[in-house]
DNA sequence: ACCAATTTGTCCGTATGTATG
DNA sequence: TCATACATACGGACAAATTGG
């Protein structure tokens, strides 16, 4: 128990395994491995950390899922810069258990998806007006709403990317994962949702070229209520939670 | 090797424990165990599994990393929702990894923050201004620069709260994170940065009171301009990367 | 406040499958 | 092809901490 009258806080001591993931996390923060490099095979940390096998296993794990380090076909170890798609998952993970509403997500994007479009007509290079054409030109070949939709969601990320705004590309991407299956039902009961939602990239492209800032977060603010509207077409609350959607966990690799 | 005659792909079979990991995974995601249950004992999975109990532990650590598991201070194991700022300094450091610029850092929060403060405005309850109060109440009397970066932080991140938006609370997170460190460096250089800071504090909180939305939208603006402002005068480079931002990770408990 | 049972943290040794050179 | 290195998984063991009488 803890009384008032102790002197002292008590000693904590983290079990070997943290403090070898802490350890080896803090090589890696520190610059001292770097990206790709390869970490010691187990026995290696073994003899390094001195302590069991299956604690340095135990500590590896911690470090495997968040990503810092990866495993090759060979299942040796190297390090690795924690992937934007690995996090956003989790994001969008704990936003489902934590029963965000459409409304939220919703709201969020708008300023995140215009302020991404914004940067984008400012910072677009020809590459990457190429880039975002040849997304609109496969989009509107996709013959299933399962493909229309990913690369719907390839389109906002191009978007983002363009930006040249890594903070608001990481941003945006939870909600893009979450949106997707929502817009899968929206275009199976709103069939002009299709032709819309294509018009308003094309027309966010265009002010791209153009680098026209304003008119890009213009059509992306369209883009947005025509998604708001649809939506509501659907029958789904807007202010219900976002339901679960199920994603395979990536094998190692 | 891949033979291009070949009639089968290779069976991928995950490694024991993280399938482990996965299936408890499964269970908390769909509901069938909730927040704050107990999971078993390792000796109780083990029985389950049919998996050896180094094993179990191999995937445990997998989830107590992604904070779908935790411990008490008696380390049984609980079910647990990811808490953001587990997730938040996660991506911060995901950030720094990527070695984003102050720019990015700050164009990106210019868009989210302005747009927490507009929320708030909007849904401001008595209670949320009262705590808002008292946070600045609080920041007036901080000795050091440490409590004051504190709880500059906790003021942005009651703003975002009171917003009622958790999608934009969690965005906003990982930047808070990273701009503690240097509103330190800011005021140990500007002096008056630390009444400016305060002002515009006041004044968001003035139109949270007020419902005025523009105005929590302006001042935040403001505020944002002048820790730029204050950034330009540490002779820091606004394009160049933020730095490592040390922060212990926290034990079990 | 003490004791017995439970549970976690750690360690050791070994067997097996797979990748690499 | 074969040997070697390595990760995966297993069994068993013990100390320290915690729980619940």
């Amino acid at each position: 128990m803890q009384e008032s009258s102790d002197k002292f806080e008590r000693i904590l001591v983290a079990p070997a395994y943290q403090q070898v993931a802490e350890a080896i996390e803090r090589e890696i923060m520190e610059g001292r491995i770097s990206e790709g490099e390869r970490l010691g095979t187990e026995a290696e940390l073994v003899r390094q950390f001195g302590v069991n096998r299956s604690t340095v296993r135990e500590g590896i794990r911690l470090l495997e899922q968040s990503g810092l380090i990866r495993r090759d076909q060979s299942r040796r170890l190297y390090v690795s810069i924690p992937r934007y798609n690995r996090l956003a998952s989790r994001v969008s993970r704990a936003l489902v258990l934590h029963q965000i509403t459409f409304r939220e997500l919703w709201e969020a994007s708008m300023v995140i998806e215009t302020a991404t479009a914004e940067g984008a007509a400012a910072n677009a290079t020809a590459d990457d007006i190429r880039e975002l054409e040849d997304n609109i030109a496969r989009m509107e070949q996709a013959k299933s709403r399962e493909t229309f939709t990913e690369l719907d969601n390839e389109f906002h990320a191009l978007i983002a990317k363009v930006s040249k705004n890594r903070v608001l590309e990481l941003a945006r991407e939870p909600a893009g994962l979450l949106f997707k299956p929502t817009l899968q039902i929206i275009l199976q009961k709103v069939p002009i949702a299709r032709s819309r939602n294509l018009e308003a990239h094309r027309k966010i492209v265009q002010a791209c070229r153009k680098k026209d800032t304003k008119g890009a977060a213009l059509w992306m603010r369209r883009h947005m209520l025509d998604w708001k509207l649809g939506f509501e077409k659907t029958g789904q609350q807007f202010d219900g939670p976002v339901e679960l959607v199920r994603q395979r966990p990536d094998r190692n690799r």
